[in-house]
DNA sequence: ATGTGACTTCCAGTCCGTA
DNA sequence: GTACGGACTGGAAGTCACA
């Protein structure tokens, strides 16, 4: 179990190395920063559904299989 | 095709009637403002993941279901 | 080729109202 | 119950320099 943005996090990583593609070139086909999307995928930031929609787009799937299952993620509620 | 927010908005707003909820009754259980609640139904807003998230459990579904498709969203690129 | 710190701008999200 | 507005705070977006 972990936070949503790791997980999230990992899974684009996961997608990006299917395809073959570096950190920076996933990011110029978001058109997103080299070091916004290595923060990305270490899980720093929580990203909105825009960004979202771009890194699918650029990772050619829809946005869905990105996401983890809720019951994957550690919840913030006690 | 409508933007992003607001088809997302729509979806919401769909799974919340379907649950005999008002907008009060589902921000309440996101833990979210009412009225932000509202704007974002209307699409009037970008939400983060972590908020998606939120809705999601909230509605008792996965996240995934609340997306709309990359092809009903109006591209943002030209 | 990626991690990180420092930074600025802007919007996610809250709280107060009115109709 | 819901739409809509203004004012506000924290944090997402976005960039750069350096390790």
């Amino acid at each position: 179990m972990h936070s949503l943005p790791q997980l999230l996090g990992a899974n684009i990583c996961a997608l990006r190395l299917q395809k073959n593609l570096l950190q920076d070139g996933l990011a110029l086909l978001c058109g997103l920063d080299r070091s916004y999307m290595g923060r990305i995928e270490r899980g720093e930031v929580n990203i909105t559904v825009e960004t979202l929609y771009q890194i699918a787009e650029a990772l050619g799937c829809e946005p869905a299989p990105v996401l983890p299952l809720k019951n994957e993620v550690i919840s913030s509620k006690s």
